[in-house]
DNA sequence: AGTTTATATGAGCATATACGCATATACTTG
DNA sequence: CAAGTATATGCGTATATGCTCATATAAACT
């Protein structure tokens, strides 16, 4: 079962950086629209309504990240996801979002 | 709570902000420092190395995100983390990247 | 009262990074 | 070969944020 060993200075630095990856709306924005399979680049673009030099960027970061996977066929790349953990980060970061956003609710509804 | 729906952009700030909070190496360590218990800065910031004042404000940012509640006792404030997944995040990022990076050094088996 | 101890915070600096624009690269087709 | 399409990238700028120094606040004690 988990076991909380100390991190090394360099394991801390890798996770940081596996959280910043993370960080950003865009980013998390293709991921949640990899969710139901693969898409490629203009795909993304459409979904995501950013540019396609700012989602082809992230994506670069998503891939040196090891959360996305490519493979390219023609001119197309298509994207899906890689690490079969996001999707139970996100679950785990939704749920206990959900809860914090209940108790700052409860500060502004009059009689709850 | 909600299962695998699309997340609005609100919420995917949320989540990014959250994140973000956690892509500090300084952060890490404060949270690694108090899974054993509640402490209080000046342990903290003994365990961390850090500054006293740059401890602080990452604490800060910590209560602020709910991550971490504090408990004052005397001239001693005490912090302990208040969010139960957080222990559970920080396995799932830890276990992800170990498997890819297992041969590459024991970073994440420190006690073996 | 003042002093000491523990913690928090304001200001300034330095670095990181996301975005837009333009261009480059890679592949297909005529 | 040239032209068109899909994707990647170099560069400049603007914003964000972490860190340090110094000071502020709070509580206990004399």
């Amino acid at each position: 079962m988990p076991k909380h060993r100390p991190l090394t200075e360099d394991a801390l630095q890798l996770v940081a950086q596996r959280f910043a990856v993370l960080a950003e709306p865009m980013r998390l924005r293709l991921i949640q629209a990899l969710f139901d399979g693969e898409r490629n680049v203009t795909e993304l673009v459409g979904a995501t309504g950013g540019t396609q030099a700012n989602v082809s960027r992230h994506l670069q970061t998503l891939i040196a990240a090891h959360i996305l996977a490519r493979r390219k066929e023609g001119l197309q790349v298509f994207y899906r996801i890689a690490d079969p953990t996001i999707p139970k980060l996100c679950e785990l970061v939704c749920g206990s979002l959900g809860k914090s956003l209940n108790r700052q609710a409860g500060h502004f509804e009059a009689g709850r």
